[in-house]
DNA sequence: TTTT
DNA sequence: TTTT
């Protein structure tokens, strides 16, 4: 406690959608499981003309462990979920070498939304 | 009110950090303001070995009409700032003709948290 | 603009629950609709013997306008419901003259997660 | 894993402003640390006749742990800090036997927001 | 590219 | 009871 922490970052995503897929689950070395999932947020809102409007964004969800196996007992595409996690972009070269950018949500809570799979984990 | 609206979306961004640079301004057509800027959150935390690390997550933050004016006229370099806002993902062509995809928080709060700039505004 | 807020306040409760009755719906003068309903959220946990134990926390939700309305017209006992909003204590004095408080959420945004009834709402 | 768990609650309360007195500590059996202290969190708007109007609510938060000894170290009367816990309501009977309630902010997380005392952790 |  |  002497040694104080001088941080004063917050870095939270808070999402309400649908599964566009089922999970995709790979088993790294040390027997961690990670599995992925794109999410839908779907919003409903009026434009200039008074015309309902819908726009929907994906993310991409990262879920690591006993998140990852959860994800991948229960969650089929189109499921709804709550997630809370956190930003996080990383880079890679395509086939082409091209860098290129992604930005993750990896998740540290897992609400299930649906009435047949109702499950709620935190990390 | 007699024709439901069937979303169930959230999409929702909070975070804590500070400005990377000064925020950009421009000014589209029919006078309206968009500001970016890069917010660094930092996070502290102990790896496996107990030693203490520092880990780092860049984000493009995207304001419009007022809250890219305050953020233009109070926010500079090194400012503290809570926002609150959606992740949007947009593609664009690179100048070598690639497509890029960058993820962006379009804030729709700002509440400014340095002694000198204490400045609150919802969209 | 020139008059700088200097507000640096945030107050904000974010609950995913069971409605435990029906709504209770009034309408104030000037046609203004209020609804109240009381609202479980229920926390799983390991106690220090590790057993499973459950804990539930009720919360009173207050909705205006057209919150009310859609609470009214879509939500019954059981219902559950996404809610967004802030936290306002205030007093009164009960029938035996003891003042007492009560801290109430006064909603701004409901989002219906049950399957037949699936409807989002921003104040 | 097998055992799936029915829960979907989520119980979450995010705030930022200032603590109306230092903290008291105590400290319970088992050398267990208990801090409390209120915070208010400000609001400003234009009411109808377009006035500029300010609004505060005050809050009582409950730290345990190490955070009850970081906000007995660092966090005085007017500090600025972010919170993160969850709604809890218990009763008690006052001194002349009326039973009474009272909600509480069970912190889970504290980001101090001041220059001279910016300290983050999580439980 | 920030902050402590 | 706070803060700007």
């Amino acid at each position: 406690m002497e040694n104080t922490n001088t941080m004063r970052g917050l870095n939270k995503v808070t999402l309400i959608g649908n599964l566009g897929k089922d999970p995709e689950i790979q088993q790294l070395e040390g027997n961690i499981a990670v599995a992925k999932f794109s999410l839908a947020t779907t919003e409903q809102f009026k434009d200039k003309n008074g015309q309902s409007k819908t726009e929907t964004e994906w993310h991409t969800i990262v879920l690591w462990r006993n998140l990852a196996e959860l994800a991948h007992k229960y969650l089929t595409k189109g499921s709804l979920v709550f997630i809370e996690g956190k930003l996080k972009t990383r880079s890679y070269d395509d086939k082409e070498g091209n860098k290129k950018y992604i930005t993750e949500i990896v998740a540290d809570q897992l609400i299930m939304l649906d009435k047949q799979s109702n499950v709620q984990v935190d990390e």
